[in-house]
DNA sequence: CTCCGAGTTCACCGATCTGTGAAGTAAACT
DNA sequence: AGTTTACTTCACAGATCGGTGAACTCGGAG
């Protein structure tokens, strides 16, 4: 998928999904990520061609991590009911050591043009988890997956805002409680 | 509470209102605000001392508008079950008009500095509907007000940055619903 | 030996950023 | 008449922004 990257494009990636993530994407310049990364602006350009395109990897790559990690859990999850929340298991540890909020939403604030190349992979992050969800609930035969699916990525967008925004820590352990008991009704109904 | 700003001064914040949230906050510069005010630079620090003042005074008035709006749903709701969703009631035109999300979620995207004065007033805003949904669930004699107010609040939340970064308009009905079935859940118990 | 990819150094571009100093104007208030 | 308030004009400062051009070094592969 990746086309391998060199060493330097490697370290200008992570130092640069640090950066954006911790500080944001504006208040981050490249002169910056370069320094940070122990290269020149030079070579992150012949590397990413723009700053747009850089910050648009960044949040293909985080995306990349996030799903993985989700693929991960329901590869280790049995029974239908189980496979439900597999999202909210992923997102208690995750939330616990990413404090800012989600990098998506985060994203989106600062890119309010749609023509930005992230943008593309902010909405296609929100519609994998929504598509997920709704198929894992059909799986488990639930009558409304539709309707139960957008439930739990409410709980699941809300768990991050509060977490990050909202500087609850425990946001998450209760979304889950939340959504094992959305996903109890919808089966049982 | 605010000292009656000067014609200039209220045109400056209409104008920085609209177009920080529209735009991000690091991507609107005080030059651009001036020039939209039909108002000189000098003016703006005349006025506002800095654009850091400027913005949390921006969040700051926007905090008591959302703050005025729900109040002024709770002053037409008599029934306790019914005032434990004012804050929902009001969610619902409130994203049909605000579709970049949250603006409070997106400014702490753009302020990583716990020291900056906005983000005393984004923690006041998360803080007062907690306590309200709280106060109001106790109020109806729900069970465990804490537990449920953390739930509404995730839905409430999610509610917002799904209409922003999902793209869902539909998303603060569907958020109202669920808060209904919460809330009784709650209270029947 | 030669070529190429990866990265370096360094100077530079034009634009934009927040913020200031000094002086002047017009109207309203006392 | 005098003072205050609100705002203007204009010039300027210092920094930082994203982005580029040209030439150079160095190691590995053919």
């Amino acid at each position: 998928m990746s086309p391998t990257l060199t060493p330097g494009a490697r370290r200008i990636l992570d130092v640069a999904a640090v950066l954006f993530y911790e500080r944001g994407i504006h208040a981050v310049g490249v002169d910056l990520i370069a320094a940070e990364s122990g290269v020149t602006k030079r070579t992150l350009y012949d590397r990413f061609g723009s700053k747009d395109a850089l910050v648009a990897r960044y949040l293909q790559e985080r995306d990349e991590r996030w799903r993985d990690a989700v693929r991960a859990r329901l590869a280790a999850l049995d029974t239908p009911a189980e496979r439900v929340l597999a999202p909210f298991d992923v997102l208690v540890p995750w939330t616990a050591a990413n404090e800012r909020g989600c990098a998506f939403v985060n994203a989106f604030a600062e890119l309010p043009d749609p023509g930005h190349p992230g943008r593309a992979v902010i909405a296609d992050e929100k519609r994998w988890l929504r598509d997920l969800l709704r198929d894992e609930l059909a799986a488990a035969g639930a009558a409304d997956p539709d309707g139960g699916a957008l439930v739990l990525l409410l709980l699941h967008e809300g768990a991050l805002a509060t977490t990050g925004a909202g500087g609850l820590p425990g946001a998450a352990e209760a979304a889950r409680r939340e959504a094992a008991a959305v996903r109890d009704r919808a089966l049982t109904r």
